[in-house]
DNA sequence: CTAGACTCTGTACTCAAGTACGGAGTCAAC
DNA sequence: GTTGACTCCGTACTTGAGTACAGAGTCTAG
């Protein structure tokens, strides 16, 4: 699998020929010093990197993301690393925690429809928003919703 | 908070003016039937369910996915909208254990960094691509590589 | 030697989820 | 009765992650 050819690389690697060259733009995959004539060619290297890419995005990393975790691979510092690790931990964390979050509201969202058919108990809006709130066509204030925690503005952009 | 109109309403919910109008043309947000002379005016329903919309986006729901959601609570077929929820749940939990997974390559990964002072050991690569590969300036082709599979195309599109 | 597959380079398009902006109209306060 | 903030409506731009395509060159098999 060495001296393969772009196409052939991004075959194996399951993904089309302009993303490994996306990928190149970006600075997530070298561009590969060896020719074979015109034409570049790649070996288990590239092919190892550019499944990690592919694999770290499953996860939901974003390509920004990945070009810092491939950056640690390279680190002399690995104390450094090591921080930039952690730091990814803790947002995986808490993005578990907010899974785990709505997974719960959802369940309940089940469950009480489940053992109802009233018109219009078991709101969405309240599993997901969560937020007691009286108006709306409630007038009963003590709910045992779990108050909860401001949401940052910057959503889903994580940086 | 009833009678408000669209910045104020924008505000209470953390968001842009802009991204209001965006939700109503995307039908996430009803256009409001109340005006007050040229305004448009909004209430604590609107408020509301802006919130929850928010909500349900840092938790990682595309706004498409959010209007189902959303729809659930009007739906009167409580039967689909139980089998919707269901189906949401178990996305949401596919997606938590892949992170878990993410979670623990990276603690394997500062682990390994933490106690090893080596050059070149402990490579992302191989936390993230997962596969044992001996080594990059290879020339052994007897690999355990298994075969790859083919990664889904559509990776972090989730539809 | 030629056909057909592949590569190279570059630009343009898509899609989601907004954000920005321009030019009007309107409202409330002073 | 005018200023300034706000609203309305429409269109255009942005960012992330690709995808598509055009027009050239190149490689390989027959």
């Amino acid at each position: 699998m060495n001296g393969i050819t772009i196409g052939t690389l991004a075959r194996s690697a399951g993904v089309g020929v302009e993303t490994v060259r996306y990928y190149q733009r970006r600075g997530l995959l070298p561009e590969s010093a060896g020719r074979k004539g015109a034409f570049r060619v790649y070996g288990d290297a590239e092919l190892a990197r550019l499944r990690s890419i592919r694999r770290a995005q499953t996860l939901g990393f974003s390509l920004d993301e990945i070009a810092d975790l491939l950056a640690l691979d390279h680190e002399r510092d690995r104390e450094n690393a090591r921080a930039l690790a952690r730091s990814k931990i803790a947002s995986v964390e808490e993005r578990i925690r907010q899974l785990e979050d709505v997974r719960s509201a959802l369940q309940e969202l089940v469950d009480c429809c489940g053992h109802t058919e009233a018109p219009a108990p078991c709101p969405i809006l309240r599993a997901l928003g969560g937020e007691p709130r009286e108006s709306e066509s409630d007038s009963n204030p003590a709910s045992t919703r779990p108050t909860l925690r401001k949401q940052p503005a910057s959503t889903a952009r994580a940086g």
